[in-house]
DNA sequence: CAGCGTACTGCACCAAAGGACAATAGCCGG
DNA sequence: CCGGCTATTGTCCTTTGGTGCAGTACGCTG
């Protein structure tokens, strides 16, 4: 990935997930950069950068919910993309309303998933 | 199917008759998706793409009348297609007040049931 | 330069979906 | 009433897609 481009940011504590899509994306020609946890996705000085965030719920430390209220009280601008290995609807409404582009439940159907992201990195910012 | 389209849904735990009719859509050129349960309908963050709902009465746990009730209160402006394996004159009235489309009783006529699905993705909504 | 750690790739397994075909039941004609 | 036909459903098999595993290459650090 050179300097200045943006990235699709995988944020998920679940490796061998993270390596999926992050596969899954190179082979589609898209940048992408992988992050354990909010946290580390946060202190990253790059992740302004990030034009879209696929975004795990279940996290160590701070959940995926929390970090997309976190980033749309600061004004960011990325779209996310919310992925779940459980059945929690709650949740799904939840994201939708604080404005999340997409919802998956795993396994994420490979080529939705691209779509999605095609859809926001086109898309002007919300 | 890709993002953004419309489909039907077909929710019945007996899954040789989803595939049936599953079938029957796809040569008609519909996309449908398969649900074993009103609960696997419900946490399917896709549901609210669903024009049209199959339903079957007789389901484990939440009855096709419960998810058919439960989302007539929630606003949901999918049309209902009911469907059973028994005769039950007071479910097919009831399901009819609370405002499905159709009632067929198994075996479904293939033929009628495309008429009866063409006529409400095609008709506003309810 | 050696050891280590991280990231990428290929391979293989598992599960779900689709397609083809066989069997059964209802219907019509003779 | 009997035989054949068609529509529906049940079953098997193939294919596809997703995930886990392991090996390999690259870069970094001591």
């Amino acid at each position: 990935m050179s300097e200045h481009e943006m990235y699709v940011a995988v944020v998920d504590d679940d490796d061998s997930f993270s390596r999926a899509i992050s596969r899954l994306l190179r082979a589609a020609g898209m940048d992408s950069v992988v992050f354990a946890s909010a946290e580390a996705f946060l202190r990253d000085p790059t992740h302004p950068r990030a034009s879209c965030i696929i975004l795990d719920i279940h996290l160590g430390g701070m959940s995926g919910l929390d970090l997309c209220r976190l980033l749309s009280s600061e004004g960011h601008v990325a779209h996310v993309i919310m992925v779940t290995a459980h059945d929690e609807p709650e949740f799904c409404q939840e994201a939708r309303q604080i404005g999340c582009a997409a919802y998956f439940r795993k396994p994420v159907p490979g080529k939705l998933l691209l779509e999605a992201v095609h859809n926001v990195v086109n898309a002007p910012n919300p």
